[in-house]
RNA sequence: GGGGGUUUGCCCGAGUGGUUAAAGGGGGCGGACUGUAAAUCCGCUGGCUACGCCUACAUUGGUUCGAAUCCAAUAGCCCCCA
């Protein structure tokens, strides 16, 4: 790919916040390959969706030929970045710390090719940031920094202006990420810095370092954040953020977090997030106007992303347990099929004997469940038509279920209301 | 230190002796509609061995046949004077 072109990419995308002399830095990026890098946080084990931002940025840049670093703040974890943060937080423990290093470092290797002559290259600030002496640190960097323009910064003037104040560390934050980009420039030649618009003060801190250092110009573009028509960040639902890892978010409840995207948010999604190309982009967005309610476009959306983070095993199983958690009978199913369909349902295991004689009482089912706090909240789900066993709806609150209720060899599968699973395994004798 | 006010269910907020488990709104949960959406509409929203019983209106103790409603003390919050 004709490398002039990454401009006109991240443009049409919807990529390009803010850059830092755009002039120039296209003249440097049509002069042959360069090199870029983002910094990750590892504030967790696992990324999440909105890093996924991130990421996919590395990936464009080196698909037109230049080379990723991604940096995993190893060092810069150890402080916390104030931006866009409202309070001072908690530091991480060093074990912590080494788990989620550990942890983003795997998936963020999985995303970039580490072949060829724009190897991606994967590394942690605290490697060169550990022998740095404070006293070096504060005349060798430090003495660069103007204290006005620092306080300048919006991510500290946010913070000084609250309640919640700023404490030294979290103030001297900016001047460990600027280090990183002279550190990078003068060893791996990088002169690009990218990240979300929230970096900016960051960024732009290491473009005056490495001025000021090394007496070379470098580059800095931010690209929006995900957020939702309404102004919310993307990536959140009600139980947590959107992880990549499947252990944290399952490959079902990523799908059908896409699937859900508003009409308003999901071009730009497809814009920012995948690498599905400008025609069909097109035809989507064509789509979701003439012909909303096929939602062509959050199918696609759910589907490349499910694709791309999980792969076609990940992506089948969203798929086919979509199809049955919205809809499907269930019945005579094994217990290996149900289970593994509803891996995300909460399950609770009870003794078999239960299903003899009388049977078991329906408003208890759904208590031990978890599916009704108590023994009322139980009979109203009933009374308002809103329970179901093996997706059919319960209507006599006096209901006792035997052995014939089950849906498998020894599970049943309880619901209240359109998406509230739980299954009850019955076992033992 | 003195004076006044306030304290209600998840939240806000009516209610000043008896059909009050407590108006209304928000939120939440169901249902209908729909596109697994948004908007809209409807129902529910203390617990239980459930047409009955129990626990609830800051706490404790009184007055009364009967109190969230009256009295007293205690605590929290707010305001005024010093």
């Amino acid at each position: 790919m004709p490398e002039q072109d990454l401009i006109a990419e991240l443009r049409w995308r919807g990529l390009i916040h803010q850059v830092t002399d755009e002039p120039a830095l296209a003249k440097q990026l049509a002069s042959g390959p360069q090199t870029v890098y983002i910094g990750f946080d590892p504030t967790a084990t696992s990324l999440h969706v909105g890093s996924m931002m991130q990421l996919m940025m590395l990936r464009r840049f080196q698909q037109f030929g230049h080379r990723p670093i991604a940096l995993v703040g190893g060092a810069t974890g150890m402080i916390g970045d104030p931006s866009g943060k409202s309070e001072e937080r908690n530091l991480l423990t060093a074990e912590q710390l080494q788990e989620n290093i550990a942890g983003v470092r795997e998936q963020i290797s999985r995303f970039l090719s580490f072949d060829g002559d724009n190897a991606a290259i994967l590394l942690n600030n605290f490697d060169w940031m550990k022998d740095f002496s404070y006293l070096d640190f504060l005349r060798d960097v430090g003495k660069n920094f103007p204290v006005g323009a620092m306080m300048g910064k919006e991510s500290v003037r946010a913070r000084l202006g609250s309640e919640a104040g700023l404490s030294y560390t979290e103030f001297s934050y900016m001047l460990l990420q600027a280090y990183d980009f002279v550190h990078l420039c003068k060893e791996y030649d990088c002169q690009i810095q990218a990240g979300g618009s929230d970096q900016w003060g960051n960024v732009t801190a290491g473009i005056d370092l490495t001025r000021r250092m090394l007496g070379r110009q470098v580059f800095g573009i931010t690209a929006p954040l995900l957020t939702t028509s309404d102004g919310r960040k993307m990536g959140k639902t009600e139980s947590g953020a959107v992880w990549l890892d499947r252990d944290r978010t399952s490959p079902y409840a990523f799908y059908q977090y896409w699937i859900n995207v508003n009409d308003e948010d999901v071009m730009r999604c497809i814009a920012y997030l995948t690498e599905i190309p400008r025609d069909e982009y097109d035809s989507l967005a064509e789509s979701t106007q003439s012909d909303p309610g096929r939602r062509v476009a959050q199918k696609r959306l759910a589907e490349w992303m499910t694709q791309f983070v999980h792969g076609d095993e990940g992506l089948n199983a969203a798929l086919s347990a979509s199809k049955i958690l919205f809809g499907g009978e269930i019945e005579r199913m094994d217990d290996q099929a149900l289970v593994e369909i509803f891996a995300d349902v909460p399950s609770q295991e009870l003794s078999r004997d239960l299903l003899s004689g009388e049977g078991f009482w329906i408003v208890e089912a759904f208590q031990q469940a978890g599916l009704a706090k108590s023994g009322g909240e139980a009979r109203r789900a009933i009374k308002d038509g809103g329970a179901y066993v093996n997706n059919q709806r319960v209507s006599d609150m006096d209901q006792r279920l035997t052995e014939s209720d089950l849906a498998s060899e020894s599970v049943m599968v309880l619901r209240k209301g359109k998406r509230n699973y739980a299954l009850l395994r019955f076992t033992g004798r």
